[in-house]
Parts: structure tokens; sequence; C-alpha cells
DNA sequence: TTATATTCAGACTATTTAGTCTGAATATAA
DNA sequence: TTATATTCAGACTAAATAGTCTGAATATAA
């Protein structure tokens, strides 16, 4: 199988976007969020841990906890889930997986892949969570809405 | 981790870029190929057993056995080797993700990753094996160099 | 015909990723 | 203070991927 993320990363993904759509800035239990997006309990439960741990989203124990973003969503881009999640390797290593490929010595396919290669990075850092929530609260938007 | 191919599908890539500098047409063991590409033998060997069940490549036993390309290097293309191991899923499914996720329903990066998407199944189809085993033949190219 | 070099099939192990379960810690509300 | 709702840690199982091993089949060359 070709992947981009690591299935964990896509549930991190969903559920960091599913969290801004949270306005008043209350926390959400996990509970709430596996409802809406059909991810496993507890695999959702440790990747929100990691999050936490990660620093992206603080997180609160007992009646009326769960977990909230940390900081503005305006301020959490994609890429900063991806890089917690999965890091940032693929931003480095060659397609076709030759080791010594490099600048220097690249393979066949290395300046080509470089630019697409950018174009998934420049997308990642230029899409925060704020922007993203939002669109998917419009009508006809999967997964998230209520 | 974020990975695009499978480490199998890698493999494959390489080894078949490396069948298609045999411009004789003589067959090329396993031995030969996994001493250049530093390749585990024994996996190597069930990769190019399933290329050659999928018609993309042909096999001799016995001494001055081997494996050789099914047809001219310039027929076949990165798409080809790609789809006969890993698939062509990725040019179909979400990339954060989100079953419902599609055309009618797209999720907030749905079309700008649809245009990433596209540019990589276009490199895939438009590079062919002679032409990308060509470029690795010149001096500081990796890997498949003698 | 016999030794040898190979593919090939299939069973096996190892590692990574995905997912489950249990119980402790802790905060809230009754 | 007690019941309850949650996070959290860590051990566990399951599935997928990566990699190894053995031996049979087969083609070549001596």
């Amino acid at each position: 199988m070709s992947l981009i993320f690591s299935r964990q990363c896509e549930y991190a993904l969903q559920a960091v976007i599913y969290l801004a759509l949270n306005k008043n800035g209350s926390h959400v239990p996990i509970k709430d969020l596996t409802r809406k997006l059909k991810i496993p309990y507890h695999f959702l439960g440790k990747i929100m841990q990691d999050l936490t741990r990660k620093g992206l989203l603080v997180s609160e124990k007992g009646p009326r906890g769960g977990f909230a973003l940390a900081m503005p969503a305006c301020d959490i881009t994609l890429f900063h889930i991806v890089d917690a999640i999965d890091g940032a390797d693929f931003t480095r290593t060659c397609v076709m997986g030759f080791p010594e490929c490099s600048g220097k010595k690249p393979c066949s396919v290395h300046g080509q892949w470089a630019s697409l290669r950018d174009g998934i990075y420049a997308m990642l850092v230029s899409k925060n969570i704020e922007e993203l929530s939002r669109t998917m609260q419009k009508p006809g938007y999967p997964g998230v809405l209520p």
C-alpha cells in the first residue's frame, strides 16, 4: 500500500480539526470525538495524550474534562500535527529509496520529486486549523459536521 | 512515519531500473542485483517473482538464468511498477483519511491535494524506465552505477 | 549424466503499526 | 464524602509489513 501519512496521523488531523470547531474553549472528551469521527476509543486516547505531551493540546481530567487546543487554532498548521506524529522525514528522503540520493548525487527523478514534495510541504504549512475547521462546517462537508 | 511507497516498492523501482541498464537483453540473477543495490537477497527474490507474475519481467532458471524486462524499457513507466506492488489507491483516497471525502463532500484540502496528487501521478506515468536508467548512468548518479 | 546455478514456493521469524484492556490518578458535582 | 467522569500509563493482542530459511524444480555446462 502507498500512503502519505500513517493512520495515527490521519486520526490526529481529524481530531484536532474537530477540536477547533469547539469555539467556546471548553474541553472535549475523547468519547465525543470517537462518536463523531469513528476512531477507536483507546487508540485515539493515546494519540491525544501524545499531542498533549508534544504541546499542541492541553488536557483536563475528571467530569467536564477532556482536550482542547493549547493555542489559538490559527497558530496550528497541518504541518505541526504531521511533524508531531509522523515526523518530517518525507521532506528529506529519496522517493525511490536510493540511500545515496542527494543534491550532489541525485537519482533520476530527484529534481522533479523535489518540487512535488515542496508543494506538499507548502500546503501543510500554509493551512491552519482555524481556516480548515471553518471550511468543514459548511453544508456538504464530511466527517466533523454535527 | 510518513512515506509514499512501501519499502518493497522502492526496491522494485530500483531493481527494474537496474535491469534496464542491461542492454544486451541477457538475464540478470538476483545475486547481481543485491550486490549492487544492497537489498536483502531473499526479499528481493520474492519481489522479482511478484513482478514476473504481474507480467513486467520474465525469468529463466538455472545457470545463465535470472530476470529481464518483459518488454522494451521505454514501455515501462514508474507507475506500472508502483501499481503492480503498492496499487494506485493513493490516487483516490483522502489525505486526511476522512472516509466520506469525495468530490461532492470534499474535505477542506480536497481540491488542493487533488492537484498535488495529480502532479505525482503525472510524474509516475511520464517517466519510463529506459529514460531513467540512461540518466542514472551519468557520472555522479547513485546506486546503480558499476 | 552429474554438478551447479539459478528461480520459485511456502513456511517461518522479526519488526512495526494498529488497536484493546485494565486499573490508577484526579477533578467535579451531588 | 462519595459517586462519577474523565485522563493517563502501561501491558497486552492483532494485523501488516519486512525479512529469513529451506528445499524442490529446472536449466546449463562440463
